[in-house]
DNA sequence: ATCAAAATTTTACCCGCGTAAATTTTATCA
DNA sequence: TGATAAAATTTACGCGGGTAAAATTTTGAT
C-alpha cells in the first residue's frame, strides 16, 4: 500500500514492466499470463494499489462479468435469502452481481430490464412479479440478454427456468393433512399475484380428486404484495362468517397463513393439532419467518439451496454456450414438508 | 420506435441535426439545452431509440450519477422498507441506485466498499453493520466518497447520519409500561450487532433512573444476525427459569421480541394485557411483522419515511456542496408509540 | 435596428482500456 | 543444440464519449 500515484493501466504497465495489454488480460483473467508475468504484476499491485477503471473496462467488451438479479419483492425475506446465496455463487465464480428489486410494480420492473440491458451483463437471474409483469417487456428483453427464469415461471420466456415444484409442495401438504384429520380447504387470493399460486391451486384439485375428497376453495379479496395484511383480513372475514368448510386450512402460501394465523389468535380461534384446538392451518414455502409464529407454521420447504445452486448453475452453463440453449429447460426442485405445530 | 440502427451517439447526433456534444449535454441534463434543441433531441429520440453507453459516459467523468446504497443484512424486512424509499427517490432525482447487502458479513462489506469505490458513485448511503464493521475501512471509504450513514452510527465517520433517536424510542417504551402496569426489565443479546442496541440499554438505565424505578437488564446469548432465534432460545430460558424479574418485559428490537413471543406461546405463557394474561411483552422498530405476532406487538415506531426522505436529502446536499460538509450533522428522529395487543 | 453580454453550440483534443494481428519468447523433441 | 510449434507479448488501432475553449447564436436594452 502506498501513496497511488497510478493514473491508469498504461503508468501501472510501465512500473511493473510488462506491456499494457499484458497486464489487460491480467485483469481479465489471471491465469492467462505467465507464472513469472503474473508474479511480477502481483508484486507491483502490492505496492502500488492500482484498480482499473470498470468503466473503461466495460465499454469495449461485448459481455462483461456483470450479472443482474432480480426480486419482485425485496420486503420478503424469502427473497433476502435467495439473494445471499446467488449472490455467493455469483462472487464465487468472479462475476459481479448487481441486485435490483421491483419493489411490485410493473413500470419499475420494466426500467431495471432497461437500464440491465445497457449494462450488457452476461447473464440474468430473474424473478418476475408474474401475473404483474408485462410479458412482451420481458420477452424483448430475454432476445438481447442471456436469462434463466427462477421462483416464478413464465411460459416460454428465458432460457431456462429453475423453481419448486408446486405439485410437490401440495401434494405432500394435502396428504398429510387429510391422512391425519379433515380434508384441507384451500386458503388463496381472489387473484394471485403469482403463478405459482395458479399451479398450487390446480394441484390442490387434482389432489383432492385423486383421493376422492370433497375440494373447497376459499378465495379472499385484495391486491398487492401486502400478502399478510390480505390473509388477516381474509382471516377475520371466514372466522366471523363461519364460512369454513373444514376444521383444516392450507394456505397457498406462508405470508397469507402469517396473516392468517394473526386473525385466528385476535378471534380467539385455537390453532393446532391438540384436542383443544379448533383448526389446523398449513401452508407452503417455509418462509424464514414461519417458524415464529404462534403456533409454529407447518408448511413446505422449499429447497433454498438447490433452487439457487441450480438457477446459477444453469445461468453459467448458458454464458459459456454463448447465450442460448438446446431447449429451454424446467427444473423443479421437490419440497420437504416441515411439521410444526399449526396443523 | 423503430430498427435501432444508431451504433452511437456521433450517428445519434448526425440524425438529429445536433453535434455530439450537445448531445452529449442532453443526456447529461435535459434542462442545459436549449428548448428548440431538446425538443429536436426528443424528436430523434422517439424515432430511434438509442442511449448511450452507460460505460463511455462514466469513464471520463469524475463523479457518475450512481448512489450506493449499502445495508448490513436484507433478509430483514426492515431494511427492505427502507431500501424500497430511498430508491424511489434517488430515481426522481435523476439518480441511478446500486444496492448492495452485506448479508451480516464483514468480509463483505469490506468489498462492497471496494467495488464501490470504483463505480465513482456520486454518492453513498451507508448502513454499516455495526459492532462488525471493519472501522478502518470505513474510515478510509468515506475519506474517498461521499457518504452519509444511516440506521446505525459510527461516531465521527461519513459526512452525516441520519437515524432513530434511540431515547425516543426507550422513553416512550419505558413510559407507557411503568404507567400502565409493572416496572419493564430490558431483554437483549448479550453482545448486540448494532450500536443501537447499546444506545437503548443507556436509555433504558437513565428513564428508570429517572423513574426512580430499579432497572434489570435481562441478556442473552447468541451471535449472528438470527435475531428471532436468538429471542426465541432466549425465551425458553428465561421462562424455564423463572429469572424474570417482572411480569413486563421490553425488547431491545423487534426480531428479539418475535422470537420472544414465539417462546412464550409454545410456553402457554399468555402475553397481553388483559387480566388472564401472564406477561406483557413490547419492544421497539415496528419492524414490517410486528403487527402479525400474536399478540400484536406493542412496539416503538420508526419515522420509516423521514429517515429515509432525511438521508435521501442529506446526501443530495453533500453532492451539491461538492462531497464535504461543514460539520458532520446527525438527524435523529423521534419514535412514535404504537400501542397493540402484546402490552 | 444595433450591439454588447449571456447563453448555447462546436471544435478539438483526450480518456482508459479492449483486441486483432504481428512479433517475440518459451517449450518440445529429436 | 537446433528446428519448430505453441504460447505469450507487443504493436497499432479503435471505441464511445467527456470537456475546455473557441465560435456562434440569442437576448435584451437602447
Amino acid at each position: 500500500m502506498s501513496q497511488s500515484e497510478i493514473r491508469n493501466m498504461e503508468e501501472f504497465a510501465a512500473i511493473s514492466g510488462i506491456s499494457r495489454p499484458t497486464v489487460s488480460k491480467y485483469f481479465h483473467d489471471p491465469s492467462s499470463v505467465r507464472k513469472t508475468t503474473r508474479m511480477r504484476i502481483e508484486a507491483a499491485l502490492e505496492k502500488y494499489d492500482y484498480r482499473p477503471n470498470i468503466y473503461a473496462m466495460n465499454q469495449n467488451r461485448k459481455l462483461t462479468k456483470n450479472i443482474g438479479i432480480v426480486v419482485p419483492y425485496l420486503a420478503d425475506p424469502f427473497f433476502g435469502e435467495i439473494v445471499r446465496m446467488i449472490e455467493g455463487r455469483c462472487i464465487e465464480a468472479g462475476f459481479t452481481p448487481s441486485l435490483f428489486s421491483a419493489h411490485g410494480d410493473q413500470a419499475h420492473e420494466n426500467d431495471i430490464l432497461d437500464s440491465l440491458r445497457s449494462m450488457k451483463p452476461a447473464g440474468v437471474l430473474l424473478a418476475p412479479l408474474g401475473r404483474q409483469s408485462d410479458k412482451s417487456a420481458i420477452e424483448t428483453f430475454c432476445k438481447h440478454v442471456p436469462t434463466v427464469l427462477f421462483d416464478s415461471n413464465i411460459e416460454g420466456m428465458g432460457e431456462a427456468f429453475v423453481g419448486s415444484d408446486n405439485h410437490s409442495f401440495v401434494s405432500q401438504t394435502v396428504e398429510y393433512l387429510s391422512r391425519t384429520g379433515e380434508t384441507p380447504c384451500f386458503f388463496e387470493m381472489r387473484t394471485p399475484a403469482n403463478p405459482n399460486a395458479n399451479k398450487r391451486r390446480i394441484a390442490y384439485l387434482s389432489m383432492m380428486e385423486r383421493l376422492g375428497l370433497e375440494p373447497h376453495v376459499v378465495k379472499i379479496d385484495g391486491t398487492g404484495w401486502g400478502f399478510e395484511e390480505i390473509g388477516r383480513q381474509g382471516g377475520f372475514r371466514v372466522l366471523a362468517e363461519k364460512s369454513l368448510p373444514t376444521n383444516t386450512v392450507l394456505c397457498s402460501n406462508d405470508r397469507l397463513a402469517i396473516g392468517f394465523l394473526s386473525a385466528c389468535y385476535e378471534s380467539g380461534v385455537r390453532v393446532g393439532r391438540g384436542p383443544d384446538c379448533q383448526l389446523r392451518v398449513a401452508s407452503h414455502d417455509d418462509h424464514p419467518f414461519s417458524r415464529f409464529t404462534c403456533p409454529s407454521l407447518t408448511t413446505a420447504a422449499h429447497d433454498y439451496t438447490a433452487v439457487s445452486d441450480n438457477a446459477v448453475e444453469t445461468l453459467f452453463r448458458l454464458i459459456e454456450s454463448g447465450g442460448r440453449l438446446e431447449n429451454r429447460t424446467e427444473s423443479l426442485f421437490p419440497a420437504r414438508l416441515i411439521m410444526r405445530d399449526s396443523a
